[in-house]
DNA sequence: AACCAGGACGTGA
DNA sequence: TCACGTCATGGT
């Protein structure tokens, strides 16, 4: 299985879908399905600095088996708590002195993404993590040690907070995958993950826009059962 | 009313 | 290792 193709076939059918959305960035808004603000397609120039490095971080572990407009609202709400300074950018100090000095009130900001107490705690946890690395570049195995980040959100954060080529296999990309039939029910993350690797190619452009399609294609076809229904656009990549 | 959302973790077998 | 329950709000 070519992974370019399929890459080609969702670029030329949805074009350039401009993730990691960053609120601060008034960009355009691509087609999409509850997307807001924040998405700049065909500009990869992100994250500009560490303020957006972060808010890309912190966006993965709240958009966990969460919709992006609701983490979105999070994002918004957590920036309005600075009541003593302007807000100027997330930044793991400014997590961690919020969680300690008002704890209810972040919690409040952050309920819409759902499941507040645990992300209250991985929020901490990748926030001193990210003070640990003293703006090094993150290995996967390091960002599977903090509490909070498994695979996904692992591979999310090195994609799209630090350009390193990873391919992303989330809930959506399985069911494609497994409506194609080239991968199995009970394949696990990594199979998956290294079945595609190994017939991918590209920059990290590529990745984070193959990913991005991958997410937008799932929306369109595969979030109601039975999963794949009316799929024309990669139908021909079906075996048998 | 049931199901899904850009998952991860703890547990018991 | 892996299947299953739990975490929680919001939209369809």
């Amino acid at each position: 299985m070519n992974f370019n193709l399929m890459y080609e076939k969702l670029l030329k059918e949805y074009s350039y879908q401009g993730w990691w959305p960053i609120i601060s960035y008034e960009g355009s808004n691509p087609t999409k399905t509850g997307s807001i603000k924040g998405y700049h397609p065909s500009d990869y120039s992100f994250p500009r600095d560490s303020y957006e490095q972060f808010e890309i971080i912190i966006g993965s572990i709240l958009t966990q088996n969460t919709s992006w407009p609701s983490v979105e609202k999070s994002l918004i709400n957590l920036s309005n708590l600075d009541l003593f300074d302007d807000f100027d950018g997330f930044s793991p100090e400014f997590i961690l002195n919020l969680a300690n000095d008002s704890e209810d009130d972040f919690k409040e900001a952050i309920r819409p993404a759902g499941y507040f107490n645990q992300k209250f705690n991985y929020l901490q946890n990748i926030s001193k993590f990210y003070i640990e690395l003293n703006g090094k570049t993150p290995s996967r195995a390091d960002l599977l040690s903090v509490k909070g980040v498994g695979n996904e959100t692992a591979d999310s954060i090195r994609l799209y907070a630090y350009g390193e080529c990873e391919i992303i296999v989330d809930a959506y990309f399985k069911r494609i995958l497994v409506y194609l039939g080239i991968v199995n029910e009970k394949d696990n993350y990594n199979k998956i993950k290294s079945i595609v690797g190994s017939d991918f190619t590209g920059d990290f452009k590529d990745y984070q826009e193959f990913h991005a399609l991958i997410v937008e294609h799932g929306k369109r076809y595969y979030t109601k059962r039975p999963y794949g229904l009316n799929d024309k656009v990669l139908n021909e990549f079906k075996i048998i």
